[in-house]
DNA sequence: GACAATGAGACAACACGAGTCTTAGTGTCT
DNA sequence: AGACACTAAGACTCGTGTTGTCTCATTGTC
């Protein structure tokens, strides 16, 4: 009856997800996920002890980890710092855009959305970018300053996206060069 | 900022109906109606005291009459007890395999939706089929055996809704005929 | 048979929504 | 200006559902 292909725990958040889907975050019991992951409750509180928090931000990682992950499969050839700054910027706002999950969180719990793509959530979303982009751009530039540039680039991508600038469109290449060139100019420039 | 064109009482059952779109009927609060209509939740209470019972009964009786309005209004010329129950059986048999808030509710909340299309909203769905359809089967026979008719349409549209048949296809007009034949047959030649 | 993992369920503590009521604010009449 | 109707906002109690922890029976594996 429960074919147990995958961990008991990729098997949660699958259903997890799946539950957030059809009922935002606010309306969600543990409850429900255990049961959609057709898991006691008792297990899932072993599995993720802490229960909604852990289960969530456990959550949270992986889409994130899946979205960085898409993105850097995404890139091909690119031979300069800009360029690579362009295409993350291009891939992660059209991306942004096309979600529908993200759509409807935005709409429907517009407080809890917007708090995970800033004050709360921001900082895990940085995190895993520069885990996932800074080894990406150590050709052009030395660590410590990839760490700051794939931060300002991926606020600025999420700030656009939370509210479109009339100057730049970041989903365009060429709008999205023209932002990104003076900071790939001033890290080239600037010694220390 | 808040624009009246409809009578609040239209609008909140305007907002209720979104509301469960969204977050289903189990995971709904009256508060959630009342922000989305824009109005307070005492002013909620007081166009339909009751509270939740009485809000949601009102907004699946307006859906019932819309639907029903709706195959009325879809009914042409037919000129024959069976050409209606046919025409009637296939209108509301793909309107209900077509309908996304259905079939959402049936694979979410298989509990209430179940009941409120047998047990629980069956008498309301017959009586709401009884005003609306009886009325134009006057033609063919006489008013008490109409009701009888409608019933016995309503009860197999359901069934077959719920659990199809391998035998009739109710959403074909050919199959729909098979089954309701004999019905009427049977209704003309007996007397009482 | 021992062992680990799980499902089922009991349990108290708690959070949250339901429903009622009071108060203050707004717009419309005369 | 004052009487009136209507409503938003919020305090309040009460009941239900959820949470998190726990125990125990069951299952399957070595």
């Amino acid at each position: 009856m429960v074919t147990v292909d995958t961990s008991p725990e990729e098997r949660i958040l699958d259903a997890a997800r799946r539950c957030v889907d059809r009922w935002g975050l606010s309306k969600l019991t543990i409850d429900d996920v255990a049961v959609e992951a057709g898991v006691s409750r008792a297990t899932l509180y072993r599995l993720f002890p802490g229960g909604k928090d852990v289960l969530f931000d456990a959550l949270r990682v992986r889409e994130l980890s899946e979205f960085f992950q898409g993105m850097r499969n995404s890139i091909g050839d690119v031979d300069s710092l800009l360029d690579f700054a362009v295409h993350v910027s291009v891939y992660a706002t059209r991306e942004m855009r096309n979600d529908e999950h993200l759509a409807m969180m935005l709409a429907t719990e517009e407080g809890s959305a917007l708090k995970s793509l800033t004050v709360e959530g921001l900082p895990r979303i940085l995190q895993v970018a520069s885990e996932f982009i800074t080894p990406l751009v150590g050709d052009y530039i030395e660590r410590d300053d990839a760490e700051v540039f794939v931060e300002l680039v991926t606020r600025l991508v999420i700030s656009h996206f939370l509210a479109p600038s009339s100057h730049f469109d970041l989903s365009d290449p060429t709008s999205a060069r023209a932002l990104f060139a003076p900071f790939v100019a001033a890290l080239h420039h600037q010694p220390s």
